[in-house]
DNA sequence: AATCGACTCAACCGCGTACTG
DNA sequence: CCAGTACGCGGTTGAGTCGAT
């Protein structure tokens, strides 16, 4: 026994919207919402659709603010850190490109982006298992938003070596943009004689966890770019374990945040970036530990009293 | 001008989850 | 607690467009 369709595909109108189709969509929405049930709506708006397809069509294509195409070299950083970091999540990547909706962003990631990736990646190696990020065994998917910040415990065996971010070349792309490999993040540790970096944690979101190098974390510490640094460079010091990388790691989210931050992507006071929708309900969270980009921003986690906090240590990375 | 292949992106599909009675 | 329903999401499809030949 199936599921029951959402409604009769014989009777409604499918494929392409027609600007009179549009037109009524919009101007009902406008005058009464979406009243928060689709499948009741284009009976009302006089539309002869599945509420499944206005719905889409409204959030894709007709809402007010949104963007297509034109995509800048900062939208292109934001979608491929997070991309690394939590993969096809695209609606959260998308929740944080302001106008993007996540169809939007899975298609140009799809169409355009993953081919900068591809090309990069041909410089360093070849490549690794796709979302190495995922580690399904622990992945808990909770819908609607909310968040669940588990622990996780050290993957099974090293998967990848390097995480990656880096200025293309100038040939690379019309835009110039920077683009993104795939796989994770680097887990060295670096070489106990070179360690600059303050230990690290590893920030879990809702099962997923990135890591990115310990030498960005050091980048951040030199007020250097960390998109910039983001690559591998070093193999790892012969003594350094899976485990070992896991834990100490830093996540790629904190090394990017200086920039996000730096560049207005996030209000003042955000110091969770680009995991903000994953970490609303941070009462339920607990943190082994969150790293900051610089003094400043740790200094403002205590004084912050508008936000529910994560239980867990937090300190700079400065 | 015609053809063909590559590319784009709007739309669809089916699944997992939340919600509701 | 359970079953039915609706929503939201990510993967996939295919019609339309564009550029090369």
């Amino acid at each position: 026994m199936g599921r029951a369709p959402c409604c009769d595909k014989a009777s409604v109108k499918r494929g392409p919207w027609s600007p009179e189709e549009d037109e009524l969509l919009r101007s009902y929405v406008r005058s009464h919402g979406t009243g928060g049930n689709w499948i009741a709506l284009p009976q009302k708006a006089g539309l002869n659709r599945c509420g499944k397809s206005c719905r889409l069509r409204w959030l894709n294509y007709l809402r007010p603010d949104i963007k297509h195409g034109g995509y800048t070299d900062q939208e292109d950083r934001i979608i491929c850190s997070l991309y690394n970091s939590i993969g096809s999540r695209w609606s959260i990547i998308a929740s944080k490109l302001p106008g993007r909706t996540d169809n939007d962003v899975k298609n140009y990631w799809n169409t355009k982006l993953k081919k900068k990736a591809m090309a990069m990646h041909h410089h360093h190696q070849p490549p690794p298992p796709q979302q190495q990020h995922y580690h399904h065994h622990h992945h808990h998917r909770v819908a609607g938003g909310g968040a669940r910040v588990t622990l996780v415990s050290p993957p099974p065996a090293p998967q990848s070596q390097c995480a990656s971010m880096q200025p293309s070349p100038a040939s690379a792309s019309s835009s110039g943009g920077d683009a993104c490999s795939f796989g994770a993040a680097a887990m060295y540790s670096p070489s106990p004689s070179t360690q600059q970096a303050p230990q690290a944690a590893t920030l879990a979101v809702a099962g997923y966890t990135s890591v990115a190098t310990a030498a960005a974390a050091a980048a951040v510490a030199a007020q250097r770019s960390p998109l910039d640094e983001l690559i591998c460079q070093v193999p790892p010091p012969p003594t350094t374990t899976a485990a070992d990388c896991w834990a100490s790691g830093v996540t790629l989210d904190d090394v990017f945040l200086p920039e996000l931050v730096g560049a207005g992507e996030f209000p003042n006071g955000d110091l969770f970036g680009g995991f903000g929708p994953l970490l609303q309900d941070r009462s339920s969270m607990e943190l082994s530990a969150c790293y900051f980009p610089n003094a400043a921003a740790a200094e403002m986690w205590p004084a912050a009293t508008d936000i529910v906090k994560p239980a867990g240590l937090c300190h700079s990375l400065t």
